[in-house]
DNA sequence: TATAAGAATGATACTCATTCTCAATATATT
DNA sequence: AATATATTGAGAATGAGTATCATTCTTATA
């Protein structure tokens, strides 16, 4: 992803610390915590503030570049929007997750939502569990 | 249910406290928050306090009795434990949450997460959306 | 029954992720 | 350049949830 091409077409103007941030976050394979990506960027630059990340993640998640994740583990966690929506396997020992996409379970919702007179707008599936190398 | 047989059941001594809390929570057809639950309890009775009301909720939990569940709103919600698994309509409009339970889709989930080598323990569904009134 | 030990309670201090405030700095516009 | 507008960083404030601790029940035992 062409960080600049996204931010001058989303209107977002692309200091030097929003660039890092950004470059950062979705250069990470991970799905980063705010604390996390502070860490990281604190490293490259030691002046950018907390507050700063903070506020770069919501523009970000504002003009749909990046969503918003719970993972249950006491904070919230970012990743790149993908445009193919995809859910998560998270694994409860080391904390990695897998991402899958299953066009039958999103088909089953909307039939399940149909049945209630529910208009679903977006959903949020996790399977919770062990990866194969932490279930040895 | 039966709040006095469970507790005596699973060895939680049932102090005047826990029975009105409990009472209140297993009697609203809402999924209530703690400090919702503790408006309503502390109406009844204004001499407990909000430590104790998230002491009991964890109790429960730890016993089984009820669930931990996180809608994104800001706050965890509480419900009782079904016997029977299931999974939420959340209407993002009036906040209304229904219910429901679609063992085809918790089928695909297993297939899905074999295919990964994944071994899961729980799952959570969220479809957020508009319910049929305030679709409308 | 009296009493000592243990459990539960309520008030409040604390934690921690996140947001807000505000003065200082950087950028854009006239 | 001068002025208006945005962005930043430091730290204060917020709010859900947890820990602490003295006080108040319960329970067990003498």
């Amino acid at each position: 992803m062409n960080i600049e091409k996204v931010f001058v077409e989303k209107g977002i103007s692309l200091t030097s610390q929003r660039r890092l941030i950004a470059e950062t976050l979705l250069n990470s394979s991970k799905h980063l915590g705010a604390e996390e990506l502070f860490y990281l960027v604190h490293k490259k630059n030691p002046r950018i503030g907390l507050a700063t990340v903070y506020r770069t993640l919501q523009i970000m998640r504002e003009n749909g570049i990046i969503e918003k994740r719970d993972f249950g583990d006491g904070c919230s966690r970012y990743e790149d929007r993908k445009d193919m929506h995809h859910d998560h396997l998270i694994c409860m020992k080391c904390g990695n997750v897998i991402e899958f996409d299953e066009p039958t379970i999103e088909n089953l919702q909307m039939k399940v939502a149909e049945k209630k007179r529910f208009k679903v707008v977006t959903h949020r599936l996790e399977l919770f569990g062990y990866c194969n190398k932490c279930s040895k």
